[in-house]
DNA sequence: ATCGGTTTGACAACGGTTCTCATTACGAAT
DNA sequence: ATTCGTAATGAGAACCGTTGTCAAACCGAT
């Protein structure tokens, strides 16, 4: 194996006694978190990790693809760790709990629609929020 | 006629000197503006309104549906007139060339997939990104 | 152990947005 | 037109998430 390990954040990246700190925080819950809450339990667990390592060290496990991101509806962003797959997500407003959801059609959709206006280097967001079962 | 007037941005809303200037100013352009511009935009046109008004101006038409609003990519909020049917945009990253498109489709399939996990009272967030025809 | 490039952490700086609050404008009633 | 109660405004401070700075600590190959 070489990548997607848990305690290898990615690839040429050291895997610092931090990075791995954040990559193991990072499986013990399923939802999205933002950068402070996540510093936060770091903290909690007894980890001195710095606010700004956590934001470092999300960020670049953003851009090998080893977490999602998402942007919440007042901007802020949201970290959890990524199943390999192109997906997006079905947010509960109020508790947070997410579905990861398929949409190969809405894909298609994406790609037809944009080259249709001579939009090349499609790139989309799409997020669903709701109330969750639980929280009705 | 009572609404969608150029000349009386919302229903409860004072029509104000300066919210007056907002909604007009908005009927200038097509594509999607942050506050500050606009703000910016109303300065250099010889208007005098405090941004913390543009803010809260604009907050106020996008609440009544008078506005767009979507969230850039690194999380500003930008604004545009509103056609009023309910849509999304394909926009270009490099020079925020808007296309506003229609999904019906999409529409269906989010209100299916929530439904289909419990979710109640849907909203989604979608936009395309991409570069367009003549920044290639 | 040593050395050079990485990474870290504390904290300052930033940029967008929101808040505060005294002042002003609105518009209904007089 | 004048008055009055309320909503709106503007200037600036405050906020908050995020990014930058830079000296000190760390990693791992030698």
């Amino acid at each position: 194996m070489m990548s997607t390990d848990v305690n290898k954040p990615a690839a040429a990246v050291r895997p610092t006694k931090q990075r791995m700190a954040v990559a193991r925080i990072l499986e013990s819950f399923a939802d999205f978190r933002s950068a402070q809450e996540i510093h936060a339990m770091l903290t909690a667990a007894g980890e001195t990790v710095g606010l700004a390592t956590v934001y470092r060290t999300l960020q670049l496990m953003a851009e090998s693809g080893d977490l999602d991101v998402l942007r919440t509806e007042d901007g802020e962003a949201a970290y959890r760790r990524c199943s390999a797959t192109h997906h997006h997500h079905l947010v509960c407003r109020s508790c947070g709990a997410t579905v990861e959801i398929e949409g190969p059609a809405v894909e298609r959709w994406a790609e037809a629609i944009s080259a249709e206006h001579g939009y090349t280097e499609i790139s989309h967001t799409l997020e669903l929020f709701g109330t969750c079962a639980s929280c009705r």
